[in-house]
DNA sequence: CGAAAATTTGACATGACTCAACTGGAGTGG
DNA sequence: CCACTCCAGTTGAGTCATGTCAAATTTTCG
């Protein structure tokens, strides 16, 4: 019987070549699990022990503030990485929570086993290096707009690049991703209807 | 005589073990250059050729709205590397401009020797991965704090982690950084002022 | 010293927030 | 199948943070 082979493989794949072996053995690391809608795969305060890969599922990364309000990083639609990285990396206390929006497919690798995998397949360096440049990149761009567009700027071009984000999640925390109250958000959401009519 | 060894050697030695010829081998490709004060490491629309460390010097890295607003993302202060990531990775023209605020020594490498040096020297995935992450934790940080915290705690914040930002450079940029006008900045010391008498 | 650049000031405008009330589903259970 | 609650979304009034513009002042530096 085959070890099981997850579309995380694939997604690595993409990026760069792997043997056989070094499939198997990135596969004997892999956890694979399942979250309930709501259920945090980690949380503040706790150090980050998995680095992990949504397979199928909506997440959310969110920090809370002194006031106890949430404030959305950013959202985690599948074949992609969560996570606090910085958590992660230095075995620290995580300032972000990562809450499943719905149930949750995903694929974990500790903290150790991530060591030994450097280890043992040093590629694995190359695909998280180019995983994390474009991930900074477009945390870059976020924060240029959040710095030189408006509220409803931010908005129109977030429905423009991801068009279907109201069906995904609910408005409250899209207004929280684009760093406005929902209110402001409805109040936009008014001007721009109003302003197709004309 | 021997070629010289910059302190970037040191900075990536830091981070992962090298042995003596891996340290000639990344050497041998290191460009070492000097800008004056407001010369231009790279400009948005070119395609950024290279990875750029800086040895000494004040750099800043910032976006031009359609306004013609200036936008800082990052300073650089000797010792870390700037550059449009999203850019020299994709060999794409960058949107960010990086601009030598004083006279600035650098290091540079080229793309393609970059991607020869990958080849040759594996490890510098893992001192690149490591780098990467640092800054994307330190750019997660800055989304969360723009959005959790007024300009006046943004500014105390900044004065607190970098207390001579105010010598370094000058307090229209600190504004930039901190995305307010610099007219609010101002306003912002007055007030402070007036609470630290009080 | 003089010019250019950086900073400050103040009047006014506005984007975005707060709070509180209201609307309108989507369950849930009697 | 209705009544109840709960949650998301909307509305509107009042307020505050921050921006704009234009002028005055200070600093920097040739």
């Amino acid at each position: 019987m085959k070890p099981k082979t997850y579309h995380i493989i694939d997604h690595i794949k993409s990026r760069i070549h792997l043997s056989d072996a070094e499939v198997k053995k990135i596969n004997s690391k892999l956890i694979h699990r399942k979250y309930l809608k709501g259920q945090y795969i980690g949380q503040e305060r706790d150090v980050s022990k998995y680095q992990t890969y949504i397979v199928s599922g909506k997440v959310r990364t969110f920090y809370l503030d002194e006031k106890g309000q949430e404030h959305i990083v950013a959202f985690g639609f599948g074949d992609w990485w969560v996570g606090d990285i910085a958590s992660f990396t230095t075995q620290t206390p995580a300032e972000l929570n990562i809450q499943c929006i719905t149930d949750t497919e995903v694929v974990q690798i500790s903290y150790p086993d991530m060591e030994e995998l450097y280890h043992d397949v040093p590629k694995l360096e190359r695909y998280f290096r180019i995983i994390i440049q474009a991930a900074y990149g477009s945390m870059s761009k976020r924060i240029i707009r959040n710095h030189s567009l408006s509220a409803k700027e931010r908005y129109l071009l977030l429905t423009q690049s991801e068009p279907n984000i109201t069906q995904l999640v609910p408005q409250y925390m899209v207004a929280s991703y684009l760093g406005v109250t929902k209110e402001f958000l409805s109040n936009i959401k008014k001007q721009i209807q109003s302003e197709s009519k004309s």
